[in-house]
DNA sequence: GAAATTTTGTAATATTCTCTTCAGCAATGT
DNA sequence: ACATTGCTGAAGAGAATATTACAAAATTTC
């Protein structure tokens, strides 16, 4: 077993601090874990002790074992059949004009399973807590795009609990729903880079004034992972000059997901059924085109 | 340069002992290195000062900068987007509860997988056309999820070109933009299952006007695809009560790519640059640390 | 074949790294 | 509110590692 189905799968319950170095070190891996335990440590925001015990904690000697292991699984990787298709790669550098789309496709699902393997469940399960067991507000807040992400998991945890409030636009307005808030309440904040000023200092205020906070951020970490409770990233870069969202958006469906699975069985089952009828009611709609023929799909939208 | 080429095409004259450190160098490319000094040395035969005046003749400030500069050769290698698909997916299947987010995201991966080999190029390269043809106004619309994807698209559009509109929230009033659009403008709809009678209903109007009409649905197809001039369509089932947004995320970035390289050269450079720019301006936030010490980031982090 | 030069290893030193101890802190239960 | 438990980081001891200094081989040169 390899060191990173160790992380991911792990049967070991891990501290929060623990996590966010198993998090760095999945995100880069294994390159992370080949220098110093105080390099890992320092990229982690934690201290070098914490990284020793972890390593001790999965089982090792110490750090110098851990490292002996992540050498071994370089080599094994490097050697792989895969990396030697990997040396005739076509150059991706060439937009090609002509599949530009195609190849972005490609470049996202690469992205996609880079997301994958590089965030441990137990992230997703601390969120899921986290998002679930807050007895106050759950505000969310988000960038120039990522505002769109945030949009939409308040619009699915609207569906979960109540108290769920969604900055859209940050005005100096907007700013005031800040006296509300205390150490009850969560801030979900997505910040990805061109990390914005606006939302940084909000998040930094919310700190200050004890909220919790759940960021969402890409893997160079915006500011506010320094004051967060709980870190999620996710690989945004593709070959383009913008950044993707998609992954991100796959991350947080996610977390719904998870919030979902660990729901009580009759809650759970309560929200499948509303989302069964919800779609019966709007399948009737147009079923019998294409079941049957076309002419009733219009005649029903004429309808109403 | 990396350092396997600088030991196969070095300027530099070896000495014996030298030579035979290259050789195990090169024999176990770079692992070899990638341990301490003296154990590199043993495995050659020679004793470890000799490494280390290799590494200096190589121009290395010491054996650490030369360990350091193998990590970075490693990564580069490691983190090519085909090798990332190797890592392998678990058994699926097993709902587990446990692994309910993984689970999400590897089914999320497959539909993004299906999206790639369902849509052909051509789809895309209208859709592009469509929108940077339009001479008249681009309205967006979208249901209770699929707003938010319609506000992104609007985002991104809206550093192309004008006329960009996007409607949030369809109201009564909303409605009204509809006495101001003719057969010049373009409504880019989103419409996937759970069709909303009202984002339906809005459509039919638009078309009954002539107004052009772009869709985005699922495979089951929207009513709104009877009349639509472009259909693109999305896999969206994944194991959950709820349908994926990731894929849809991904297309309409994917018709941005698309429009980026199909544009006038100079206008795409003039893009890029000032992407390049925004993404400068606040990597300079944190760059210190990637490239080179983790001390300057977290100084560089409490500093603002 | 001896001196000069280069190469190499041993041993001592300097540096860096790991890991233990301990005390502070926050969270949780009583 | 208080005690308990577990997590965390600061500091420093101790170990491992890299590097320097120097002397012994080996090689070359005359």
């Amino acid at each position: 077993m390899n060191v990173r189905d160790m992380l991911l799968h792990g049967a070991i319950s891990l501290t929060p601090s623990e996590e966010r170095i198993v998090q760095v070190l999945l995100t880069d891996y294994p390159a992370a874990g080949l220098g110093t335990a105080t390099s890992l440590a320092k990229r982690a925001g934690v201290s070098d002790p914490t990284v020793v015990r972890l390593a001790m904690k999965l089982g090792f000697e110490g750090f110098p074992a851990l490292q002996r292991r992540l050498l071994a699984d370089v080599e094994a990787r490097l050697h792989s059949p895969l990396l030697m298709m990997e040396a005739k790669r076509p150059d991706m550098g060439t937009h090609s004009e002509q599949g530009a789309a195609i190849a972005y496709m490609h470049s996202v699902a690469s992205n996609l399973n880079k997301a994958l393997t590089s965030t441990p469940l137990a992230s997703y399960q601390r969120a899921a807590r986290l998002v679930m067991d807050t007895k106050g507000k759950v505000v969310l807040l988000g960038g120039r795009y990522s505002r769109f992400i945030a949009g939409m998991l308040a619009a699915y945890l609207l569906q979960f609990r109540p108290d769920i409030m969604h900055i859209d636009a940050l005005s100096a307005q907007k700013t005031d729903v800040l006296v509300d808030l205390g150490k009850r309440d969560l801030l979900i904040v997505f910040d990805y880079r061109r990390y914005q000023l606006d939302v940084v200092a909000f998040a930094q205020l919310a700190a200050a004034r004890r909220v919790r906070i759940l960021l969402f951020t890409d893997p160079w970490l915006s500011p506010i992972a320094e004051f967060s409770e709980l870190t999620l990233t996710c690989p945004i870069e593709v070959n383009s000059p913008y950044d993707t969202m998609a992954s991100s958006v796959a991350q947080i469906e996610a977390v719904i997901a998870q919030i979902l699975a660990s729901m009580e069985k009759r809650t759970r089952e309560r929200i499948e059924e509303l989302e069964e009828i919800r779609l019966q009611a709007s399948a009737s709609l147009d079923n019998a085109r294409l079941l049957e023929e076309e002419k009733p799909a219009l005649a029903s939208m004429t309808t109403k």
